[in-house]
DNA sequence: GGGCCAACTCGAG
DNA sequence: TTCCACTCGAGTTGGCCC
């Protein structure tokens, strides 16, 4: 993002959600938009927070690329076998017997306000305001505006647009209109917004003995009679290559592609992985700059390397997008998870009116449940600094709450802990719903946090007031000495093989963890957080070490070797846990085997009287190999399994 | 080993 | 002059606990 490797147009390398093209932009000069948007951002604070996130996913894609070249030639090889054997099992669940169709209303919300005030008819306009723009119609896209977009960037890009003010009901009033219609074609489609659905049409064209083709434009037809708006579709075999083909001859068209596995194969061919959904701008980012994958036929072509550092989830997605395969079923019934109200303000520190803006979020978030009869237990406070960046706090609570005056109540004592603090947003949700809407049930009754609270009110999982001592639960205090965006950087890295670079003992929780150990390590310091960093080092394992004591170090490792009894089946399966790792991922390798040298000293512990041998044998190795504390992912990695349909948001 | 938890990222519309 | 939203779902992690 404006190196000096762009050749003097920085602007070039700044994408954002709105400089990708979009229905309606394909005359548009982006070179010129992309320019405009970077003159206008760069010194902000938005844009520094971007830049930020920009290099954490210029570590990702640095930590991949130092992987593929770890990969020798055997072990290519060795996941090219693997891969292809998962293709095949892919290739044999292609389901080419449904006809889904995909509808899209053009552009919206612009198109509604066009519908009730036809003087907008032909001129450039925004539904949204200054700070945010929802959509735009097909005048304002030719300049460049579109949604997601700054209404003042939009400005600067078309000084004569107009600027139209959200009105919500007006949009529901013409959605259910659409779904009227929808019902007629399939009485169980899936609605994923208020302009987007997806249509089960098989039985339709079976009974009325019609095409798709001629379904898709009878279906588009009734929904401009009932509305006076337009749509487009996309018809194919699965959701997802529906999804793709309603964008092609957008707006007011269909496109329809076959049931037929070579017409899918060649239409999946050459299409850029960006037009997948759940393939965004991170995730396109990494795989093109590390695995040189632009297009789902290259997803194909290094499956070995998918195979290689996804883990078995992601890859098999990934395979999937290659091969033009998506969800054919219609998912049952699905309930509210969470609900929620934020909003954003001129950045301030002003504690009252920081105060004042949470009540007014606790009680429309209060009105909104009380609208759909929920009460919930988990309260997640958001906030968003002055320099873009989100913190969020949660607390789960003994009793479901609906109320404004309990929702302000622990929301409040939240934001109090994180106080001063110069925001920008506030927010509150709220999760893990009572299943007899408002009701009173004792959520905790079999939850451990319940035993741990000695709260009468119901705050048990933060004791925010206790700052006398560190506490298992005081993620909030702990919070402040640890920089959060370090590890996460690295956080989307740690995929199916384990990361070398962390030996740190994990995120928040992994430094809570070193705290609370701090407590008979250093119990001289009555501040528990200002430890400084050879205490926390001396804490990572926990173990309190009775310094006479010795320990022979060619027993130790040999011990490692003989009593672990792990070999490398095939060079690659370990035989203790069945993982699989590449000879050439030596760390790795003696990183896995320190895992099942611990496991085994920890079981020879707990058959020793005293255990200090043991434990004390363990940190030895711990500290002669720097290794140890990636076991538990390597376990979870090994157990973990999600199946295709539920895995549309893949995870690098 | 598995469920739950909190904090986070990513993506969509 | 104005200066980058809001809502929701789904995924990840390490730690805790039974």
């Amino acid at each position: 993002m404006g190196t000096s490797s762009d050749g003097g147009r920085p602007w070039q390398s700044y994408t954002t959600a709105y400089t990708n093209a979009k229905a309606g932009m394909d005359g548009v000069d982006k070179d010129k938009v992309q320019r405009v948007v970077y003159e206008m951002s760069k010194g902000s604070k938005y844009f520094e927070n971007e830049q930020r996130k920009e290099a954490f996913t210029k570590q990702k894609v640095e930590h991949l690329r130092a992987q593929v070249v770890k990969l020798s030639e055997k072990d290519i090889l060795h996941f090219e076998m693997i891969a292809n054997k998962r293709i095949l099992e892919l290739e044999a669940s292609r389901d080419l017997s449904k006809i889904w169709l995909h509808t899209d209303m053009d552009a919206f919300y612009a198109a509604v306000e066009t519908l009730e005030n036809p003087s907008l008819r032909g001129k450039p306009m925004a539904v949204g305001g200054l700070s945010m723009i929802s959509t735009a119609n097909y005048e304002a896209r030719k300049y460049g505006v579109r949604a997601a977009m700054p209404g003042f960037i939009a400005c600067k890009l078309c000084p004569d647009l107009i600027f139209v003010p959200i009105n919500f009901e007006k949009y529901m009033f013409y959605s259910e209109l659409t779904r009227k219609v929808f019902r007629r074609y399939d009485p169980n489609f899936i609605s994923t917004s208020l302009d987007e659905a997806y249509l089960n049409i098989t039985e339709v064209c079976i009974n009325q003995g019609m095409s798709s083709d001629e379904v898709a434009t009878e279906l588009r037809n009734a929904i401009f009679e009932e509305t006076g708006l337009t749509c487009s579709a996309g018809v194919a075999p699965n959701q997802m290559l529906a999804k793709v083909c309603s964008d092609i001859n957008k707006p007011n068209g269909q496109f329809i592609l076959p049931n037929d596995r070579k017409a899918v194969m060649t239409f999946i061919s050459s299409l850029p992985i960006r037009k997948i959904g759940g393939i965004g701008k991170v995730t396109e980012h990494v795989l093109r700059d590390a695995l040189g994958i632009k297009t789902c036929e290259d997803m194909l072509q290094e499956c070995a390397l998918l195979r290689a550092l996804f883990s078995s989830c992601s890859s098999d997605f990934f395979l999937s997008v290659g091969l033009g395969l998506g969800s054919t079923t219609t998912p049952k019934q699905k309930m509210r998870k969470s609900i929620s109200n934020e909003r954003t303000f001129r950045t301030t520190k002003d504690e009252s009116f920081l105060l004042q803006q949470l009540g007014d979020i606790a009680e429309a978030l209060s009105n909104d449940m009380d609208k759909e009869c929920l009460s919930g237990r988990t309260l997640t406070l958001k906030l968003k600094t002055a320099s873009f960046e989100v913190r969020t706090r949660a607390v789960s609570l003994q009793k479901f709450i609906h109320s404004k005056e309990d929702i302000l109540q622990f929301a409040s004592r939240m934001l109090k802990a994180e106080l001063p603090l110069s925001l920008r947003l506030i927010g509150l949700r709220m999760s893990h719903f009572s299943d007899d809407k408002i009701g009173t049930l004792d959520p905790m009754q079999k939850t451990i946090v319940g035993f741990l609270s000695s709260d009468a009110t119901g705050l048990s999982a933060m004791h925010i007031e206790n700052k006398d001592r560190p506490n298992i639960g005081d993620k909030v205090e702990q919070q402040e000495v640890f920089d959060f965006n370090d590890r996460q950087s690295m956080q989307g890295m740690e995929v199916g093989l384990p990361s070398i670079d962390d030996h740190s003992g994990g995120r928040h929780d992994g430094r809570s963890f070193q705290c609370e150990s701090l407590q008979s390590v250093c119990s001289d310091d009555a501040d528990g957080f200002n430890m400084n960093s050879s205490c926390l080092d001396e804490s990572k394992s926990s173990i309190s070490v009775e310094p006479n004591r010795s320990m022979d170090p060619v027993g130790a490792t040999s011990t490692s070797s003989h009593k672990a009894g792990l070999i490398w089946v095939d060079d690659y399966i370990c035989s203790v846990c069945g993982i699989e790792l590449p000879p050439s991922f030596i760390e790795e390798r003696q990183e896995h085997s320190d895992y099942h040298l611990a496991e085994m000293l920890q079981e020879e512990e707990s058959s020793c009287s005293s255990g200090q041998v043991a434990r004390e044998r363990y940190r030895f190795m711990h500290k002669e190999t720097q290794a140890g504390e990636s076991s538990s992912r390597k376990k979870k990695q090994k157990v973990k399994h999600i199946p295709i349909e539920a895995f549309f948001s893949k995870q690098v």
